[in-house]
RNA sequence: GGGCGCAUAGCUCAGUUGGCUAGAGCGCUUCCCUUACAAGGAAGAUGUCGGGGGUUCGAGUCCCUCUGCGCCCA
């Protein structure tokens, strides 16, 4: 037990506290525990490819503190840690640490060291670098940035259990991404197939539409003529794309439009190139948008697809992977036209081909300019182009209305945090428009356990793919060889050739409580003792990825949710209430604002935040959680040094004035319980200051003569009162300010508060005496207030006027009597009659 | 266009089954070095609870509607 320090601080306690935390192991889960009595954490997984920020802090102070509560509450609680780390954010962290980027074309060189760590200068070449010497400098700058990423959660003091460290790259984490995909994929939830997908021309990978966003851009209406094979005239059609004309398939019109019912199984000819399309008829075109009849072409957006694919028209692609016009025109447009845009890009495209327009006279007027949304990949620079190519799904209800209904329903059985998150989980799935395409085109990630057979010709067979057994997971079909079959066989004729993508990031974080919880990693029962979890806490942000690709693969897997609690936090704005963003150059790092004002006030802001509600960062409240943890210390050392000797017992608490503090904190045990039961830190938070403000400033101030009076029979009374009240608050803020109420209660226990029990009721339930008498000591204040003299000033006569001098409010003010006459320097204290509570203060003649 | 959220003191916000004479902190003003704390304490001023309508004995709180801001989805 530590002794009381003559002037205790917060400086330097973080450190000192969070080793002894790692000694004793209390935040280590018991294995033993069984599921009713553990309360497990689906820990958002951060991507360490960038930096922590004040938005980290927020959100995982919220989560620390629902686990500390639960832990103190006698749960054992599962709070894993894990790192994302695999992924297109990663790949592109190394390429400008390093100045390298991806050719897997390049052989490998074990002897490779990389021209810049950290820092390359802006003119830089990046030099092209094989792909095992690209993984290998990812892994080395992966391992550096989680060092960074645990000293400063260390430093927050969460109460992770480190030893349940994961990473999304890990070997781990691979074999469990691999067997679910296996499994997936045994059971018909995973397919490939050969489609139109989003296609990002930079990255030169497929995009899933949840990773897809709008982006308002110029752009133009052109308007087209069309010709008639009836020999009926033009057709007029407005696009935003004339790039695209060669690879038009159709016209579209609404089947009700009366203007185009006549040409409707008709054909016309398209300018340019005089391709034959016909006339279509579907209700996704839109009458009042331009003409009201649009172009499809093989593939301009997400509309084409589904025109192409519901009216069972021909493909014409034009663009290639590297977003360029093809070299070579498709079936049936004449190559002469043609050649003008071939291996162009689409803008130097679109020029030449309003160019050949205007020449021909096909164009009519000039182009319309718009603003009007184009999709983009989230990380992406140029809109996203469709072209056709083999992906993997896995199934999640975007074309199949049972399973989109199963996947809604699963999202009533959450409890979710705030309840009115809900409804981006269900808007969502029910706008899917396609499965989940979880094939990329990258290097950094976990690959697909696929090979493929190869034909006499060397093409691949798709349908029949070659899987590995799942003991032998994970494996990497670019370098391991399938069974049945040698080395020397790959790539070859007759051999087998290994699948060249790897999984979506999400397809892996979607599996975090596999992966913490090691699912079918031969670890006895520890994923059923914590599965599903009780808590999933994430950013309202990335419901419709990381939160709807969770509930996809638990429901796959074992027909349930994977938690029941979904803990959505809100977002850091600054002060301006705009989102923070790096480029304003005005963020605080968090590690500067701990120094400061020491993490306890920092993690008082984080927790002062309505769950769910976006933030202002605000370091003046910050300011005012340092007053308040140096408070708890101050307040602590006061009740402390009363008596160094006094062993507190509730049967100690005999005076009314005392049995009613004890009352009143009975009450806010009950809120503070209920509110962190339901989430709610923040309501916690302010139940318990507010009791603690009142605390110290009244009820202390009442009884301080009396505790400090030897002579006094009910100074035990107010002594074991003073402690039971200090100690049960330290517990109630323990899940909140971890640091200061550990070393305020380290003075007079030998264990953790941490590991303490939440505190329970007293059940006291004595008369509220305390109101009428802290009114009249109000009301002396505010006498020598206003007469200008100090609070110790003596009051030689008060009056009282009480309500009638009900019963309630004389008992009231006798049993306060003694301490609000000590606590207001008060010699006389007089009851009289009269209306409302309120006194006349005849202050002593000031000695000059 | 569909969905959701927010609007309370100069600022940030609390106000959870309708009972409020509307609160807290910051900031501002005045006073007090009082034996836990001057990185403190005591006290004070400041509000048509966004507008309008309705339900009710009673509405910041419930219902309708309008306005403004923000987010999600198309």
């Amino acid at each position: 037990m530590a002794q009381v320090p003559d002037k205790p601080t917060l400086d330097g306690i973080e450190d000192h506290w969070a080793s002894v935390w790692d000694t004793e192991a209390i935040h280590v889960f018991d294995r033993s525990a069984t599921r009713d009595n553990v309360f497990s954490i689906d820990t958002p997984p951060p991507t360490v490819s960038g930096s922590l920020h004040m938005g980290h802090v927020f959100s995982y102070t919220h989560t620390d503190a629902i686990a500390r509560f639960q832990r103190m509450c006698g749960r054992d609680v599962f709070y894993p840690m894990g790192w994302d780390d695999n992924g297109l954010p990663t790949e592109r962290r190394v390429q400008n640490y390093y100045g390298v980027r991806c050719d897997p074309s390049q052989p490998y060189d074990p002897n490779f060291t990389p021209p810049f760590r950290g820092d390359p200068p802006k003119d830089h070449h990046s030099i092209p670098i094989s792909r095992p010497n690209f993984l290998e400098l990812c892994d080395e700058l992966v391992e550096l940035d989680e060092k960074v990423f645990e000293e400063l959660f260390r430093r927050l003091g969460l109460s992770v259990d480190w030893s349940l460290l994961y990473a999304t790259i890990d070997e781990r984490s691979r074999r469990v991404s691999q067997r679910a995909f296996l499994r997936n994929l045994a059971r018909g939830e995973a397919y490939s197939a050969e489609a139109p997908t989003l296609w990002d021309v930079d990255f030169q990978t497929a995009v899933a539409q949840a990773e897809m966003e709008d982006r308002e851009r110029p752009g133009a209406y052109h308007t087209l003529a069309f010709h008639r094979t009836d020999g009926g005239g033009d057709v007029l059609i407005d696009t935003t794309r004339p790039e695209l004309l060669a690879a038009c398939v159709a016209l579209v019109a609404h089947p009700d439009d009366e203007r185009y019912q006549p040409l409707f199984d008709t054909t016309v000819t398209t300018p340019l190139y005089g391709v034959e399309v016909p006339v279509r008829a579907h209700p996704l075109a839109q009458p009042d948008k331009g003409t009201g009849i649009a172009m499809i072409c093989t593939f301009g957006d997400v509309t084409d697809v589904i025109w192409w694919r519901e009216l069972a028209l021909p493909t014409r692609a034009i663009i290639g992977r590297n977003g360029r016009i093809l070299s070579e025109p498709p079936a049936d447009v004449p190559a002469d036209s043609f050649a003008a845009i071939a291996g162009l890009t689409v803008k130097q495209a679109q020029r030449a081909v309003v160019e050949q327009l205007v020449a021909s006279g096909e164009m009519i007027g000039d182009a319309d300019p718009i603003q009007h949304p184009v999709k983009f990949y989230e990380r992406g620079e140029r809109p996203l182009e469709i072209v056709t190519s083999r992906q993997w799904y896995i199934r999640n209800g975007g074309r199949d209305t049972d399973l989109r209904a199963a996947l809604v329903a699963r999202g009533h059985e959450l409890t979710w945090h705030p309840d009115h998150m809900r409804h981006r989980y269900e808007n969502w799935v029910e706008g899917l428009n396609g499965d989940w395409l979880v094939s990329r085109q990258r290097f950094f990630g976990v690959p697909f356990p696929v090979w493929y057979a190869l034909d006499a010709d060397g093409e691949p067979n798709h349908d029949a793919p070659l899987l590995p057994d799942e003991a032998d997971l994970p494996i990497d079909p670019s370098t391991d060889v399938p069974a049945g079959y040698t080395a020397d066989q790959r790539d070859v004729p007759g051999g087998f050739t290994g699948d060249p993508d790897v999984l979506d990031t999400w397809a892996t974080s979607s599996l975090s409580p596999h992966i913490a919880a090691r699912w079918c990693e031969n670890d006895g029962d520890l994923f059923e003792r914590v599965f599903p979890m009780d808590m999933r806490p994430q950013g309202h942000d990335i419901i419709r990825t990381w939160l709807f690709s969770t509930m996809v693969r638990s429901h796959h897997e074992h027909g349930g949710v994977p938690w029941t609690n979904a803990a959505l936090s809100g977002w850091i704005l600054d002060p301006d209430r705009k989102k923070m963003s790096k480029s304003k150059g005005n963020v605080v790092t968090p590690m500067a604002l701990f120094d400061t004002y020491g993490t306890d006030a920092v993690r008082y802001w984080a927790a002062s935040a309505r769950p769910g509600v976006d933030t202002a960062f605000s370091e003046d409240q910050m300011k005012v959680g340092r007053k308040f943890a140096n408070k708890m210390l101050n307040i602590t050392k006061f009740v402390l040094n009363l008596a160094s000797d006094h062993t507190a017992t509730i049967d100690d608490v005999t005076h009314p004035v005392d049995r009613a503090m004890l009352t009143r904190l009975d009450h806010t045990v009950t809120e503070a319980t209920r509110a962190f039961g339901d989430f709610d830190y923040a309501r916690a938070l302010e139940r318990t200051e507010s009791l603690f403000w009142w605390f110290c400033d009244d009820y202390v101030e009442l009884v301080k003569s009396r505790a400090y009076d030897t002579d006094d029979p009910a100074r035990n009374s107010a002594l074991s009162a003073l402690r039971i009240a200090v100690d049960t608050m330290q517990r109630l803020l323990a899940p909140l300010l971890p640091f200061a109420t550990e070393e305020a209660w380290r003075w007079s226990h030998d264990s953790s508060v941490h590991a303490a029990d939440w505190p329970t009721p007293l059940g006291i339930g004595a008369d509220d005496v305390l109101d009428p008498v802290l009114e009249v000591l109000a009301q002396v204040r505010r006498a020598k207030t206003e007469a200008k003299v100090s609070q110790r000033a003596v009051a030689e006569r008060v009056n009282v006027a009480a309500a009638d001098a009900t019963d309630a409010v004389r008992a009231a003010l006798s049993a306060g009597q003694g301490d609000l006459c000590n606590a207001g320097s008060i010699t006389e204290l007089v009851l009289i009659a009269g209306d409302d509570l309120s006194c006349q203060v005849t202050l002593a003649p000031v000695a000059s």
